[in-house]
DNA sequence: TTGCTTTTGCAAAGGACTTGCAATATAACT
DNA sequence: AGTTATATTGCAAGTCCTTTGCAAAAGCAA
């Protein structure tokens, strides 16, 4: 169960169980889109869990410091968005200009890219973003 | 010259060719990297151009409703970008984790990867961002 | 259960960016 | 060139997202 396998890594590096890591975590698990803080803390809220604004964000970065979340910025959002990495492979998004709906995209078309970069400009390649916005079939 | 073409499409839409506007204008032209809002500011404190830092966000607003200008948001840097359109194609950077220094990839390989998406996502797809990290020559 | 240390909540602050408004500058008109 | 209408500026203040400081509360090990 993931709950046990983070709670390792969490005392791994020092650090404990709560119960709102458990209620941050579980939305995580549950949710199928990338969350903003401020939608973890609504949510919560919802679900009658007390837990504040601040906590959630220091829990993210605790989550993201373990590499057991994602942080995505994505096109001109203005918030960080979260998503649990729980055995899924990197991938992008494409989020709905008018409802807002993010989409996953099962795929990364830049291996071959980052070589030619790394040809063309000496850069050792580290990490990317591509995020990509439209219209979903609802709102065309 | 590219002043006067600009004062052309700043009053066909009922604005006015400034001291201000000029000094941004000035400066975004004769530098090559995308700069944020508190660089173009203090580049110009520097050549004692008096201008107030809000003048400066209005007018990167503005040039960018021109079209005149592109904002970028490069990864993780929680401030935007901006770089002069004036005859130069849509393309990507990288950007050093160590020194700061951006360079511009002169390519863009999302237009095939584009018609994938809209194939299965059923978007259609708007804009995207595509922006990279890593170690530039001189500081791997 | 005790005691040590991490985590939480609350208040406050930081950084990027925007807005309101009176004073100033631009450009159109005479 | 001088006048006038209105766009633009500067300053102060405000918004939104995020971080920090600190005392009180909660985990965890013994």
């Amino acid at each position: 169960m993931l709950e046990t396998t983070i709670k390792e890594g969490l005392q791994a590096t020092g650090r404990r169980m709560t119960r709102t890591r458990k209620a941050v975590l579980a939305l995580l698990e549950r949710t199928h889109q990338p969350l903003s803080v401020s939608e973890i803390f609504a949510q919560l809220q919802e679900d009658h869990v007390a837990i504040d604004l601040v906590t959630v964000y220091r829990t993210v970065n605790v989550l993201k410091e373990l590499g057991l979340v994602v942080q995505l910025d994505l096109y001109q959002e203005g918030q960080s968005r979260y998503e649990l990495k729980e055995g899924r492979t990197h991938h992008h998004h494409i989020r709905c200009q008018i409802c807002g709906r993010i989409v996953d995209l099962l795929l990364c078309p830049l291996k071959k890219l980052t070589k030619l970069i790394e040809k063309r400009t000496q850069f050792v390649v580290g990490d990317h973003t591509l995020e990509f916005t439209g219209f979903c079939p609802k709102c065309q």
